[in-house]
DNA sequence: AAAATTATTGACCGGGGTGGTCTAATTTGT
DNA sequence: ACAAATTAGACCACCCCGGTCAATAATTTT
């Protein structure tokens, strides 16, 4: 809506946009400062309400943007005609982790909007919310051919232990690269571990 | 250090302890407003800086408070004489997940101490930290019999994958009880889904 | 070049919350 | 009955809040 804002230099308005990311995903909505907001993003005052008519308004940008951001960053990217469940969230996770270290405070951004009880969220938003969920399940769940598991045992259950695995080596990940940007990161060395892994649980679950 | 906080009755203590917790996990030690504490613990301002003279006094007190609880009602419990590697796990999981209840902002208030920067701790808390994570190490890898594993699996990568596994599903768990009262819940309709999974487990890694 | 429009800053506002104090009242112990 | 321990909350000076606005600088239009 703010048209002044969209046609700001793509750099100034990535330090706003990042800074309130970072301000409202570290304190939430109220507890939010906008002045810390206007000192970390290097302009003045006035200028966010210049753009932004009110804190609400900021914050209600940043929602759909930040939706936007996910799904097509990231939901979009998943290759759903890759029928090897394992492969497939293979390659989810390492889209996850690069679009995470890109856009550091989107996810926990997200977080806090789930966390956020349902009178306080634009109905739409909660709309929005579920959508985007039922979306990215169907992007890990679609179409597997589930002839790759073993017949003695329970499908459903082994791809849970699967997501839940491979979401736990991510963050692990996270956490311990957390803050250095993913391009000094050895890639190779991440992948190959990453893969060793997966290679383990193919071995335990596949036939 | 406090007197006269110590000859409190049990149940007002524990309702001073538990306010400061909510209020520090979910705040941070800055933002947490000590005015907010008083009024959910439901006593005057004066008598909190009549406990403790102030604010940090509070918080340090709050932090030995939970690496004991944690220790010895949760660490300590942990069966090292258990050398089966799930059952050990399973054991602890389902330690944690009723300590959790009974303690619901124990861990996230240790988790706000151990994202804070070095400085900002005092030194012989950095020390506790690492004591207890490592005596929690221990609990969980010591004395485990490793015959128990495929011998075509490597089986720290297994085990790895066990621990992810089974944080995962105790932390989906948490997040859809959440807040309810884990005596409401049916407990054995839990334990039974929770032992699928684990033998579900076995069956992918054991021999 | 002049005028009009747009972009930008930061001092400023009333209001509300801050950690902490202190007085005055009540409860307890003897 | 009296002293000591316990309690509540009004009060303090201070800081920060979201938001405004007048002054100016930069840019665009005429």
């Amino acid at each position: 809506m703010p048209k002044p804002f969209h046609n700001l230099e793509q750099e100034k308005q990535q330090r706003i946009i990042s800074a309130s990311l970072q301000e409202f995903s570290e304190k939430g909505y109220e507890q939010a400062s906008t002045n810390q907001i206007v000192k970390n993003a290097g302009i003045g005052k006035g200028m966010l309400f210049y753009y932004f008519n009110n804190k609400r308004e900021l914050y209600d940008y940043l929602i759909n943007y930040c939706f936007d951001l996910v799904h097509n960053g990231y939901v979009q990217q998943i290759d759903l005609s890759e029928p090897d469940f394992i492969e497939r969230f293979r390659q989810a996770s390492m889209n996850k982790l690069t679009f995470f270290n890109e856009n550091p405070f989107v996810f926990n951004f997200l977080g806090i909007i789930m966390l956020t009880e349902d009178e306080l969220l634009p109905h739409d938003t909660r709309k929005k919310i579920e959508q985007l969920q039922q979306i990215a399940y169907d992007s890990i769940y679609k179409d597997i051919d589930y002839s790759l598991f073993r017949d003695d045992i329970d499908t459903q259950k082994a791809m849970d232990l699967i997501k839940w695995s491979m979401d736990g080596y991510r963050e692990d990940i996270s956490q311990v690269y957390k803050g250095e940007d993913i391009a000094n990161v050895n890639m190779e060395k991440l992948t190959l571990e990453f893969t060793q892994y997966l290679d383990t649980l193919k071995i335990a679950f596949y036939k």
